[in-house]
DNA sequence: TTTGTCGCTTGTCAATCGAATAATTTTGAG
DNA sequence: CTCAAAATTATTCGATTGACAAGCGACAAA
């Protein structure tokens, strides 16, 4: 059965707030949450079953039903924690970055970019598992995290790069691909070429590789 | 039952080549690889189906065993057909590319390849799908495709381009990243940024845009 | 201490998966 | 025309999937 979706949203009702019986709730439901992100990177939503993600998290796939109800909604709450973190990493250090040499400054925001991109390739797998199939779940993506995302940076080129309007999807897509895509293909990257993309040194070779591509 | 290895192989038996029963046996199977490609493509390796696969070259899934036994073996057949046009298409032009002006022969080559990401989107999927897990099916594939692809690029880069050999890594998925993931993504750029990358002026833009990235 | 709620485990369900086999139709050599 | 082989369809199998429900023990309010 499903548990009570106040209790859903909140983790805690108003009488159970704060009890032993509540905290253990949140972590195991943290649990299944972090096991679940995990799988659906590696596997991408069709190929990750719910008891994969409750062997990972070390329980049983019941448990996953309880917590959540639907796969969907374990999802749902993957990617919301993925961007809670991914906001605390990233936006918060691109936004509030100063210095003096306004070039150097920008160059520095990718550079930063590109490391979070190897920190998090989990990004990249969602953004092209996801987007490339218009149904709910892209909906969904596009308008609780994709679109305040893509505003926040858009305003950023606007601003501090000096992008054009028009050529705002090129930028993004362009900084975001060729930043990402390495880490997210590591396997593949090693074996191709014999470096490891997730090396420190290699991850700043990339990171000055792209942030002197983009500017020049 | 799986049908003999010797037939599985060339399409065609001593035999019975050219005939009429083995040309029909190879529009089949082309249709049915037809099918795979289009399916494996869009929801990966795990979320297609045999079935569904079936479903789209209007047979059964029964036909499915019968011409190539396994899902895995018809997943390496549609692999095949795609590196074999992506050979024609893309390789072909990028090699025998001659121009007096070397750099605007380098943008250009660039911009060929942007187009080939905007007619080609499987491969990107292709691509991050596997690429991400070292198991059998990477193995195979940079064995078989990706490596003479890489080999041939590299010599690219290196000669016609001028990067440093330890570079070439960065380059590669760099660009591959930076010309691809708009299109690879299409439906969310669509909808998160309104415009619609595959049309024919938005591709030249973002070929464009990449290329006077790269050939500063 | 009692009692009922809560977190969790276990077992089960229909649906679907890949694969194998049986049954049927189509084809072409003799 | 005959008939065996080949191509296709239909059926079946064991395994796995997501979802569901019953029941368990621990804990907490009364």
């Amino acid at each position: 059965m499903v548990r009570d979706d106040s209790k859903s949203e909140n983790a805690a009702s108003a009488k159970s707030r704060g009890t032993a019986r509540s905290k253990k709730r949140e972590e195991t439901s943290a649990r299944i949450v972090h096991a679940a992100r995990q799988s659906f990177a590696k596997r991408g939503f069709h190929g990750t079953s719910t008891r994969d993600i409750a062997s990972v998290a070390g329980t049983n796939q019941g448990l996953i039903t309880y917590h959540f109800g639907t796969k969907d909604v374990l999802w749902r709450a993957a990617a919301d924690n993925l961007f809670e973190e991914i906001g605390e990493r990233l936006f918060d250090r691109l936004t509030q970055r100063q210095s003096a040499d306004e070039r150097e400054n920008a160059r520095e925001s990718i550079r930063e970019f590109v490391r979070f991109s190897a920190d998090y390739p989990e990004f990249f797998w969602l953004m092209v598992d996801e987007g490339k199939n218009a149904d709910d779940r892209l909906n969904w993506l596009i308008s609780t995290h994709l679109r305040p995302r893509f505003e926040t940076l858009s305003d950023y080129m606007l601003n501090a790069l000096g992008y054009a309007r028009e050529d705002l999807p090129h930028v993004y897509y362009t900084l975001a691909g060729a930043a990402g895509l390495i880490f997210a293909v590591a396997p593949e990257c090693r074996q191709l070429t014999g470096i490891d993309p997730l090396k420190k040194e290699t991850v700043e070779r990339h990171a000055d590789f792209v942030a002197r591509l983009i500017i020049a």
